[in-house]
DNA sequence: ACCTCTGAAGTTATCAGATATGTTTGGAGT
DNA sequence: ACTCCAAACATATCTGATAACTTCAGAGGT
């Protein structure tokens, strides 16, 4: 018999019993349920693998915590949709840690919007296009009251501008593109707070921003496919750019 | 006061003891703690949140889920280093359901590996390269066994193809990619599987599987980065290739 | 002085039983 | 056919207890 290593770090079989559970329902879960289904209750699972309720609760705990599961009181255990999630926890450890990983983000944003940007433009429906579209209405329409220091136009305008990005990776007809996006949003949000100091520092306005946004929506509405990804190479090119010189003036005036 | 979504979907203070503790906690993780640092015990736990220590139980089993915490029978929980199994359920369950993930997974690899090429050319060290040749020698060592139908030599060269690629991403210096390859790379035994049968349909063998590596090392070792991404693309283009000759020769075949 | 073994203390794992609180559902009443 | 409500069901949490594992200091032997 082949022993696994399984999530909790033990072997399956000889693990504790809530880990046991906790991988054959994972199993299950893969392999023979879809996303809006219900597990059994807590009370007809602790019968069915022979232990106490609290063993269950358990195991459907961890399933949860690897984003397999929703839970909600009174109701029994849901199969969850996949979504980036599960990868969010650990770019926020990585990122928290030191400022290297902030050019390690932007390395792969660049490697996979690129990628996205050329996708979408060969592959972008109607509704795809729209959306970007949408997003970048957004900017244009709050970046005036932005750039008077209004700080909800600004914060506003920052969202649009992660959803242009998350807009163009769903355009992409590419779904694991799409929740890579997602798992790097929240994360990107924040790289885009510290690039936008080193954006004023080097003369640049939002308008400047929406500028290279349009550059790169025009790409993909034209269906330019190696444009689309020459524009967002740029453009992310710019945004390491900006955030150098942020991290570089921070070190210099540590207040 | 502003509400936001947890992890379990619930809100936070509004949601279960467990989830707000788990939160928490998770705060208390990602910005205070380091990898391989203990929690205290659940009974410190208990009283320091004022709950029971089933509901601490079931909040460490949350995060273990995660990925943010190893657990062992008669230890405290501790901090786990971060890695990319948090990312692995979610694209086992994508995989499972539609071959289209197959060529989405191919495409995302395509975007990521072609930039871990590149940039291991601009920055391997020595040690980097010598791991990457290890796997390289792996591969070479068990391919006469493995063409002469050995299925333990055949499982080897593929694990060592695989720790090809994964040394390629470690040596591009950057973590992000490192652990995002690590993601799939359960996944990526499967495609490798697949296209396997492609390749002999197509009249490869194993050599040419090698020879494709050798190149990529090659334009590594020299330094030359366009060179090192560019073999590293057409590798992948041909295992694209692969991938689509062995479906469709299933589809025509359903045996 | 050093090594090994042992046992107590600390900690997690699991069980049993009980109460509180939410959700669903079927039937009474209109 | 519709509304409303209570019973059944399900999860959330607590209390108390026992088993099993880890660690570490100290006894004892070399």
């Amino acid at each position: 018999m082949e022993l696994r290593i399984s999530r909790t770090g033990s072997l399956s079989g000889g693990g504790s019993a809530a880990a046991d559970v906790a991988d054959d329902l994972a199993n299950e879960i893969l392999t023979a349920l879809t996303p809006g289904a219900s597990l059994p209750s807590e009370a007809e699972l602790a019968s069915r693998y022979a232990v106490n309720r609290l063993t269950i609760r358990e195991a459907i705990k961890l399933l949860a915590g690897r984003g397999l599961l929703d839970i909600a009181r009174g109701r029994k255990a849901v199969v969850r949709e996949p979504d980036g999630a599960a990868f969010s926890d650990f770019l926020t450890s990585l990122l928290h840690n030191d400022s290297k990983s902030l050019f390690d983000l932007i390395e792969v944003r660049l490697s996979l919007e690129v990628q996205s940007a050329t996708l979408a433009a060969k592959r972008a429906n109607r509704a795809g296009i729209a959306a970007i579209e949408s997003a970048l209405h957004g900017m244009q329409d709050n970046a005036d009251a932005a750039i008077k220091g209004d700080p909800a136009a600004d914060r506003r305008f920052h969202d649009f501008d992660v959803g242009f990005h998350e807009a163009v990776a769903l355009a992409s007809g590419n779904r694991i593109l799409g929740y890579l996006f997602e798992a790097m949003s929240a994360q990107l949000r924040y790289g885009i707070q510290i690039s936008r100091r080193g954006h004023t520092n080097r003369g640049h306005t939002l308008y400047d921003t929406i500028a290279w946004h349009e550059r790169i929506l025009d790409a993909i509405r034209a269906g330019n496919a190696r444009a689309a990804g020459e524009a967002m190479r740029q453009h992310l090119k710019d945004t390491e750019n900006d955030i150098r010189n942020a991290l570089s003036n921070m070190a210099d005036q540590p207040a």
